[in-house]
DNA sequence: CGATCCACTCAAAGCGCTTTGGAAGACATC
DNA sequence: GATGTCTTCCAAAGCGCTTTGAGTGGATCG
């Protein structure tokens, strides 16, 4: 069934039927049921590649999702894909996902934008300094980025936390409670917003005359077993750290199990602060020891984007294009006063 | 830049570019070349809109994500998608996401079908009864289920894996152990895999004279922190289970925070069976006590599919329509003999 | 040397929709 | 009754591709 044949049933023309279907204000209104009585009974539904030659929009949305070897499934990805796409059934919007590999990203975002298969796209995973940015805007393709370079201007459309001021606050924490080693189980170095994270650490500590020590930093992905490896690493150290930042409630879950196998209490002789993109089925404050946390629902994040996708398809380009989220600093009990310390000697020191 | 620009740039027909570019042997090499080199110089790709709507097929492939009130991300979707996109983009197939709310479904499917926007999709979370087969088979749009029904008649394609076989399995792993009084923590109870799980256990137990006390089950969706109340409540009974299986390593994640937080052991006054979807984060090999699980990469589940799917499109239907997976049974340290259980009497008793 | 065939190329007809540029009829205005 | 103005509808022209059916010219054959 398509619109030829409903017009000829009608006794319509296809015009005529085109815009009662598209709520053209041209037709009346008795003709428009009449039209939609038999979109009903006939269960036609537009071809929506015909649509798309025709007007030029696709009514979606292009995710390029990296894939290939050592890319493993992201949580922080699924769960924010889940935000986007809350958004987009709400308005009718298709999302694409074009994996690809990082090498291909290129070439992928130029098949994008020449073949017409979506209207806008979504950017992440941000390097420091990331060339998919440059050619996004030399493409005339409506993008949003979610995050940011770390050197360049920030003269394109993006979403991206506090990354910096969440992690500068976690280490304020814990130098007020008299921490002074520090250690840092962050994401991959190349990613922006590890980079933010770790910019903020060491900023917050060089402001107290301390500095991160590079024997205490791990780079790696984000997996429980890489969150236990880093933890049981730095345990071995001659001089481990009292106090640890940490990029994901997923680390912590391994580091966690590192603390406890080595009989260490968490917010006693170890601190522990991780940063919570707020996982329905990984609760931080559901952790034996509930923990401390930067909190950013990621999720909320996905919305945000798909709403300003969407209005930069449709022509409404969001008023600050740049923005920038806070994350919270939530205190629970994996942050104590520093073991031996001498300024906030709590109440809680153990009897040793 | 399009086809007709391009090909009076090359000073050929529409007709024989279009043949260069798609491979056709009646074309010159030389010709085939040109146009190469001439879509290099001027970045011309194809409109997808057009492709589509001039052969009828999308190259791509639908996911009804279902979304809305009360479901929340599933790690266990988010890893199928990962392999289902890595087979996509090896085939140049898009993955179109239609987030579609549990009773928008059918409409969803109807207006995927009829619009001609996807070749083939994909179905889940298959109920013990699921209308949405029923529907599928009716809309000659190609379809691959990942599940199966529990009563009616497997007569369309499918990849499953022996749900039930695999918890007899472990539930018989523990009989063997000596155990007799068994729980589950299982997904939710209409989804036809929560339900074959809970009929293999059922069924093993029968065989040995036990049954599953209700009390001691379980349905919910697959967090941790569901897992973690769902096993302080078995731990609350008057006569607590010795055996436990559960329904996801991300449930058992906190069972065993809540084993751990009453000071119980696994494998020594508790034992306990996650099926393990194998997800590259979160490994039940490396839990504080590594987990005996059934296993079965949803990954690779979500590459077969795809590849069928593909196939399906293609023309080539699998042969066995109906494919079926084991699981297997990996014996680690969170099983052990039963408390007080006088067959395996083994060394490992703690000297109470 | 004309007939036959092959390799290569082309013009044109769709695919199913939207949208432009009227046109017909109804109604009011002068 | 002529003119103008709405309202309601229509015919036809694309959108950019694939594919059908029909040539070309040159090589091969009898």
């Amino acid at each position: 069934m398509n619109l030829r044949e409903l017009a000829r049933l009608l006794d319509l023309s296809q015009t005529t039927v085109s815009r009662a279907l598209n709520g053209y204000p041209e037709v009346n209104e008795d003709t428009r049921q009449r039209v939609l009585q038999a979109v009903r009974m006939t269960g036609y539904r537009p071809n929506r590649a015909a649509q798309r030659l025709a007007t030029g929009r696709t009514n979606s949305i292009g995710l390029v999702m990296p894939t290939g070897a050592g890319r493993d499934t992201d949580l922080h990805f699924a769960e924010f894909l889940s935000g986007l796409s809350e958004v987009a059934v709400g308005n009718d919007v298709q999302l694409v996902i074009n994996p690809s590999r990082i090498e291909d990203e290129e070439a992928t975002f130029r098949r994008l934008a020449a073949g017409g298969s979506v209207d806008a796209v979504y950017l992440s995973y941000i390097r420091r300094s990331d060339p998919r940015i440059a050619l996004l805007k030399s493409l005339s393709l409506p993008f949003v980025v979610h995050g940011r370079e770390i050197d360049g201007v920030l003269d394109y459309p993006l979403l991206d936390i506090d990354n910096a001021g969440a992690f500068a606050d976690a280490t304020r924490l814990l130098l007020q409670l008299g921490h002074r080693r520090f250690a840092f189980l962050n994401a991959a170095d190349h990613l922006s917003f590890a980079i933010a994270r770790h910019q903020g650490a060491a900023e917050a500590l060089s402001a107290a005359g301390l500095a991160l020590d590079p024997a205490l930093v791990q780079n790696s992905p984000m997996t429980e077993e890489h969150g236990y490896r880093g933890m049981m690493r730095l345990l071995d150290q001659a001089e481990p750290p009292t106090a640890v930042l940490c990029s994901s409630v997923i680390l912590s879950l391994g580091a966690v199990r590192a603390v406890n196998e080595r009989g260490l209490r968490l917010g006693r002789e170890l601190s522990l602060i991780a940063h919570d993109d707020v996982f329905p089925y990984l609760k931080a404050e559901n952790f034996s020891t509930p923990l401390t946390t930067t909190r950013s629902s990621i999720r909320q994040a996905g919305i945000r984007i798909a709403e300003r996708l969407i209005g930069e398809v449709a022509g409404i380009a969001a008023d600050p294009q740049q923005e920038i989220w806070k994350a919270d600093l939530i205190v629970r009990a994996s942050t104590g006063p520093a073991p031996g310390s001498s300024r906030p000697k709590a109440r809680a020191q153990a009897p040793t």
